[in-house]
DNA sequence: CTGAAAGCGCTTACAG
DNA sequence: CTGAAAGCGCTTACAG
């Protein structure tokens, strides 16, 4: 009985397009041109009809537009999460990435539909085909394969979607430009006058930012004339204990260095936990910089420099070139600027 | 020329539940039933269905369906911004919430539609007139009045919706449990031995949780039988300013203090600083307890002690307060628990 | 400039 | 258990 009281509530009285042409006197059909903006309606009768339904507070039913024209002006957003992680504790990264990408869309006119995808019984690509969205844009947790794989192949269809994270190259995705702000980062190191530079990060992980950057510390290394090192994380840790790790086998091995290059920063941060607690001066002694510019970086002690990509860019290029993709329109950037935010860290007199 | 073309091509073929029927032999509204898992058809004959759709790539066109049923499935969440504020640059604490909602409304089987909105042009809340979701969620910042105006007198027409941020009470709204941490707050730094505690913040801000914290750390300064003792904060600076300035003004005036409770972490943050720069040691010589667990607050030096709201339940409870709403079923909850997150700032020996 | 009509692709009584 | 038919509420050719 509750259920049928429900019901018969949700069943209100609905305003039709149909209603408002009988209190404006006019059809139907001119009803959906005057609101639509159709310039061929009179001044007279477009007025008629707006007051009308504003009166009897009336708006177009979405679904029955879109049944007929075939557009939606939305893009679709899947979160992808680690199976069996909660998906409502998004890490900042992803969290500030979805903002930055709804955002984007909103200003360039669309609204996102997003959802959150953690395995094979909640899968879910195919919204162009059930018409609830002109696009699709995933982001989320790189760990993911078989969601990844899953939209890998759903892409083979032809649909329209562009991505932030997955774990190999042959999608369409935008990501951060690792080599350049690497390079910039260890050239940086270099012009504070540390030399023996190297890098805590790996060139084997399905991160494939992690690959890049550590490309773009080699580079720079060897085009001053250094020789790269690279110091491996150990998997499947949380990337702070990969960074206190990290510093304490250089530091049991007797590893002479003066200067490290986290590949991201909570590894940075954890690496300069590691130094303090044996009481190694940073920058004084060891200069150290991280990579992604996160929060937690401008109030550690000291303060760490890291390279910062532009948050605001990676969601306008990620709607950019979805859009782009739709109207078959070129788009060729697919890498987002970073900079150097020189902090504490890496800060030698002289 | 190209325009043509790109319509032409978006105008691909679309697959129907009619041409699964022709597929499977049976009738378009069997295929309706099947997929839709309506006991009433036979196994085989569901068997057959799925397998063409499956062949033919049928996906439901939701538009239709939608226009059918009247359910979408859907809840939409409108994050109201600063006008003229990028809406790409979302703060953390917005954004953790969007990921939260989003996440929670994921695990209740809803899909969410986001928009930013910041201005007359672009308000909307009218998803369930457009049959574009069942309800509403708004969040976002508390400062654009116009916007809480806008949406408070939708609400007056019986429209579904809860909030976070309004700058008034009466609204169906959910909020961290203000009071109760600032208790916790102010009763930790007493058991400390903390005696002589200011509070930095507001009793007339628009943000209704400094009020209420405010409150909060009153009533125990006031239990335990001593004065509580507000230093306000200068209006329309960063957070981090504000917490600045209000140590400089307590020192300046040579005012006795022990401990500072801050009203939200920034301020606690910019607090730290200042009290850092006139050498004052924490939590030796002062405490400090902030609000808000927000990340950067581990890193700092000393680390922050915190009040932390569950984030996780605050998606939770919104989403839950909605659908409550919707299907008009009972839902008192409407605070988000708190727990103190005591790290070193407040730690004093004794 | 306006109206009558078709049709978008479903779901769901109604018959059988 | 299955099918034929109505109808959800629009947009947009087609006529006038």
């Amino acid at each position: 009985m509750g259920g049928k009281l429900a019901q018969s509530k949700a069943r209100v009285i609905r305003v039709t397009s149909f209603d408002v042409a009988e209190a404006a006197g006019v059809s139907q059909s001119t009803v959906s041109r005057a609101l639509a903006g159709d310039p061929v309606v009179s001044e007279a009768t477009r007025l008629r009809v707006a007051e009308a339904a504003l009166r009897l507070n009336y708006q177009v039913d979405e679904n029955a537009a879109r049944l007929r024209t075939g557009r939606t002006g939305t893009i679709a957003v899947v979160v992808v999460c680690r199976p069996g992680e909660d998906r409502k504790d998004l890490n900042p990264f992803h969290s500030a990435l979805l903002a930055s990408l709804c955002g984007a869309a909103s200003l360039r006119g669309y609204e996102t539909l997003v959802s959150f995808q953690d395995g094979p019984d909640n899968f879910n690509g195919r919204y162009e085909e059930q018409r609830k969205a002109d696009g699709l844009t995933v982001i989320g947790t790189t760990e993911n394969y078989a969601a990844w794989d899953y939209f890998r192949a759903l892409g083979e269809s032809g649909m329209h979607w562009v991505c932030w994270g997955a774990p190999f190259d042959d999608v369409t995705w935008i990501r951060s430009d690792n080599h350049g702000g690497a390079r910039l980062a260890t050239e940086h190191l270099i012009a504070q006058g540390y030399r023996r530079i190297a890098c805590i990060g790996s060139t084997t992980s399905p991160q494939r930012q992690f690959g890049e950057r550590y490309d773009g510390y080699a580079a720079a290394m060897r085009d001053a004339g250094l020789e790269p090192q690279l110091v491996p994380i150990d998997k499947g840790l949380p990337r702070e204990d990969q960074g206190r790790r990290a510093v304490a086998r250089l530091i049991a091995e007797r590893t002479p260095f003066d200067a490290l290059f986290a590949v991201c920063d909570p590894i940075a941060l954890g690496a300069l936990e590691e130094l303090k607690a044996h009481a190694i001066a940073v920058p004084g002694t060891v200069g150290l910089v991280g990579f992604d510019g996160i929060r937690a970086g401008a109030w550690s002690s000291p303060s760490l420099t890291t390279i910062e990509p532009d948050f605001r860019a990676a969601g306008t290029m990620l709607v950019d070139k979805l859009l782009a993709g739709i109207a078959e329109t070129e788009h060729s950037e697919r890498r987002v600027p970073v900079h150097l935010l020189e902090r504490e860290s890496s800060r030698r007199a002289g």
